[in-house]
DNA sequence: TCTTGAACCTCTAGCCGCTAGAGGTTGTAG
DNA sequence: CTACAACCTCTAGCGGCTAGAGGTTCAAGA
């Protein structure tokens, strides 16, 4: 049995933040103590870290419900869950591209800027008017 | 002189959004017509577009508002626009070496899945166990 | 056993950048 | 002159926390 605060040091999630997880259906509701503080097991040990590492890796608290549904039902866990992670690794992939153009476009703006300060300021100059743009965005 | 709809229009950027920048300070208060709706002038238009453009570049509000003053004062713009777009730059940067990282460990889960669901479902049992990790997040 | 004081409790509000809705007023075309 | 789209202000909500106020409990040392 752990309180909240040794639950915290050993996962690496704040405990402002396991109490929100609790609040947001993500964690269950735990025991408590005589004095009403939270005392956790190891099973929610062990759910807490994987909640730690699907947001690590940018899953929606959402998404995360779902799937620890399906982790504790082994009945039908492996299509579902697949879809789920193989959605997000499409959403990031189109972040990706999307964040390589603005790069594209920001490098371009501050290359601009670099080669000269020549009357009006470019970086400026390239911001006021998207035509300069090489790439929609 | 432009209704605030008639500005969105041309902008591409949503009314309650153009009164939200207004709020924030990023947009000055326009004038009024008799019956208290905003009037916006050409110099309103370029300015929502400068702002525009720098959003969708990612630019944070505050960000763009320091660019503002500055685009305003042409005794100093120069190096400080520079140093803002080039620290903006830097920051997609991270951003995308992050996600890349992210893309790389839900593709190795996603693609485990794919291989065969023998037994217990591996996306979920990835998710649990941060061991199986091929690198740090 | 008593006393600290760190850790816990609940509740509310704030962050960013909008977005949505209620409930009321103005502008304009027919 | 009427109808109705567009406008106005104000408040609240989204996600995913984070911070603070004000009060209680736990555990270690004297």
């Amino acid at each position: 049995m752990f309180s909240i605060g040794e639950l915290s040091r050993r996962t690496g999630v704040k405990v402002p933040t396991i109490r929100y997880y609790e609040q947001s259906g993500l964690m269950e509701q735990p025991e408590r103590s005589a004095g009403n503080q939270r005392r956790y097991s190891v099973a929610a040990l062990e759910r807490l870290s994987f909640i730690r590492h699907a947001r690590a890796l940018g899953l929606s608290i959402d998404d995360i419900g779902e799937l620890v549904e399906l982790a504790a039902d082994p009945e039908r866990p492996c299509g579902e869950a697949h879809a789920i992670a193989s959605a997000h690794l499409s959403a990031v992939r189109a972040r990706i591209a999307k964040l390589r153009k603005l790069e594209r476009e920001l490098k371009r703006i501050v290359g601009l800027s670099d080669a000269g300060c020549l009357g009006e300021c470019s970086v400026i100059h390239s911001l006021a008017d998207h035509r300069y743009c090489a790439s929609e965005h």
